[in-house]
DNA sequence: TGCATGTTCTATAGATCTATAGAATTCCGC
DNA sequence: GCGGAATTCTATAGATCTATAGAACATGCA
C-alpha cells in the first residue's frame, strides 16, 4: 500500500501535505483541527491523508520539524559567519521576523502546539531549540568579549529575551500584513542594544 | 433548575468552576480539554458542569475575563499613581510577572486561547486588552516628557515590547518554579531602559 | 496493450465529545 | 424534622472524530 523508500513524487506530495497541515494547525490549533480539515485543504478525502501520515500526531511532528528546520539553519549560518556582533544581532532579528513574514505557519505551530506532542517526538525538536538558543548565547558572548556589550550581561537571559521579543512581534506581523517590517527590525535591535532611556544619565535599577 | 439572580453560594461555586476550567484549559488548551476533564478537576460529574456554564465556550469566556481582570486593574492603579516613570515601569514588569508566578493559569488561557472565542464574546476582552496597552503607552509618554526616555522612542512599539517580553518570561516562569523572579524583573527593566550595549559608545543601528 | 505498483476513494468500527432532560440528593429556613 | 429550593447525578441523543480495510482508479514501464 504505502511507499517505503519514498519515491521522488511521494516525497513531493508529502511536503504538500505537511504544508496543508501547517496552515490548518496554525489557524485552528492542533486539537481544533480535524484530519478532514487538513485533507480538504489539500484537496483529497479524509481517509487518504493516512497514506502520508501514520497518525495526526505524526503530522504535527512533521510540521514542527519543518517549521524550525531552516530557521535553525539560518541561525547556524549567522553564528558561523565572521561578522561583527552587531551585524549578527541584526541578522538574527531579521531572520527570525522574516520567517514569520513569509507566512511560515509551521513556525507558529512549532511555537504554540509542540507541547501536545508525546515526549518521544519532542526530543529532536528540543535539540534543535536549544541549539538555536545556545548559538544565540554564543553571539552575545562574542559581543561581550569584543567590548560592545557590558560585562554584566547575562547571555542566557539575553538570548531568551531576543527570542521572546521576536516571537511576540512575529505574531503581530503575521496578523497585520501592513506593518513595516524593517521599522520593527530596526527598533528591536535598537532596544536590545540601547534600551529606551536617554543615554546621558547613568541608571541602575 | 438554575439560579437566576445568583446567590452568594452560587457565585462562590461558580468561581471555583472557573478556576478549574482555567487549570485544565491552561494545561491542555481549549480544544484539547473536555468538559469531563474540567468537571473531574472540580470534583463533580460532567453533566453537572452545565449548571454553571451554558456551554464550553462560555466557560472559556469567563476564564479569559477572570484572567485579565485584575491584571488590568493593577495596571490602572500603577498608571494612576503619582510615581516617577522608572518606578511605574518596574511596577508594571513586577505586576505582569507576578500574575504568572501566582499560578494564574487564567492569564495564560487569555493569551493562548482567546482567539477561539466567537467574535461577540471577544469584544469586552479586546477593550480590556487595548486599555492595558494604552495605559502602558501613557507611562512611556510620561517617561519621554520627563526626559528620562529618548525623544525618539516609539511608545506604541515600546508598550508592545514590554508586553511581549513579559509574556515570554511569564511562560518560562510558569514552567520553571525555581527561577528567581526578582532577578528576571531586574534584568527586564534594565534591558528596557539601557539595553545590553556598553554605554560609553554611541550606537545607531 | 497489459501488468504491477502507486495513489485515492468509500465505508465503517469504535471511541470520543457536547448538551439536555429528568430523577435523586442535599441544603436551609421554619 | 418538614418542605421547597438549590445542587448534583444518571442516562442518553446526536454529532463529531481517528484510524483501518479493501475497492477503485491512475500511472508508467515492458
Amino acid at each position: 500500500m504505502k511507499q517505503e523508500s519514498g519515491s521522488h513524487r511521494y516525497q513531493e506530495q508529502r511536503r504538500q501535505a505537511i504544508r496543508s497541515a501547517a496552515a490548518v494547525f496554525a489557524e485552528k490549533g492542533f486539537h481544533g483541527s480535524s484530519t478532514r480539515d487538513i485533507a480538504e485543504h489539500l484537496g483529497i478525502k479524509q481517509g487518504s491523508l493516512y497514506y502520508y501520515f501514520k497518525s495526526k500526531e505524526e503530522a504535527l511532528g512533521e510540521v514542527c520539524l519543518f517549521g524550525i528546520e531552516d530557521y535553525v539553519h539560518r541561525m547556524q549560518e549567522i553564528a558561523a559567519s565572521d561578522q561583527a556582533f552587531e551585524a549578527k544581532l541584526t541578522a538574527t532579528v531579521t531572520s527570525h521576523l522574516s520567517c514569520y513574514r513569509e507566512r511560515n505557519e509551521a513556525l507558529k505551530v512549532y511555537n504554540d502546539e509542540r507541547l501536545y506532542l508525546p515526549a518521544g517526538r519532542r526530543i529532536k525538536l528540543k535539540q534543535l531549540g536549544s541549539q538555536y538558543r545556545q548559538q544565540l548565547e554564543g553571539i552575545f558572548e562574542q559581543g561581550m568579549e569584543s567590548g560592545v556589550l557590558r560585562p554584566s550581561v547575562d547571555c542566557h537571559f539575553a538570548a531568551q529575551a531576543v527570542i521572546g521579543l521576536c516571537n511576540a512581534w512575529g505574531d503581530i506581523i503575521v496578523r497585520d500584513p501592513d506593518i513595516n517590517m524593517f521599522d520593527i527590525i530596526q527598533k528591536c535591535t535598537d532596544l536590545l542594544l540601547n534600551g529606551f532611556a536617554e543615554r546621558r544619565k547613568v541608571r541602575r535599577t
